[in-house]
DNA sequence: GCCAACGTTGGC
DNA sequence: GCCAACGTTGGC
């Protein structure tokens, strides 16, 4: 009976090619062409449920945007197998499908968004890794203490128990 | 547009 | 397995 227990995320999309409103205007979007081996890992290690900081990313300023949920676990990413697609792939077998994706849904949009100097400049998200000088992991896990702080930070609707 | 900080590739 | 060259990410 005892459940995984939720696992927290932070998730990095720049705003002019996906953003926390169009995820809103869509409701749920999977979250294809990730093309770096940890952040895959991570995807994989994610369980429906499991929420995650939308990040808007190459924009600024950058920050965190709003929530989303895991809706599906991982699974195959069909565009690595999309000759036309600019996620392609032409090392990855069919039959062994190199790269993954979640489906994520919304949950809630920030009344304004957390820049990311913000999120440097809290002494109590010290140690968070999009705060670190030259992370570039597109999804990251987070610390439960820090998902809190962030989400009281942008006085969010979102409250984890 | 610059460039630091990586990650990947491929020659050896 | 090493490492130089190259490509990408993403803040600034």
């Amino acid at each position: 009976m005892p459940k995984r227990a939720m696992q927290l995320w932070l998730m990095k999309s720049e705003p002019d090619v996906y953003s926390i409103d169009d995820l809103e205007r869509d409701g749920s979007e999977c979250w294809e062409g990730v093309r770096n081996y940890q952040a895959r890992n991570f995807m994989r290690e994610m369980a429906e449920g499991d929420l995650a900081i939308f990040y808007h990313s190459n924009t600024k300023p950058p920050g965190a945007a709003g929530v989303c949920r895991i809706c599906r676990k991982a699974y195959p990413d069909p565009t690595q197998f999309d000759r036309k697609s600019q996620y392609y792939d032409p090392k990855s077998k069919k039959e062994d499908p190199r790269w993954s994706m979640v489906d994520v849904e919304f949950v809630e949009k920030f009344a304004a968004p957390i820049s990311l100097q913000a999120l440097k400049d809290a002494p109590a998200l010290e140690g968070m890794r999009v705060t670190q000088k030259g992370s570039r992991l597109s999804v990251q896990p987070v610390d439960k203490a820090h998902f809190k702080r962030v989400l009281k930070m942008a006085g969010a609707k979102t409250k984890l128990r």
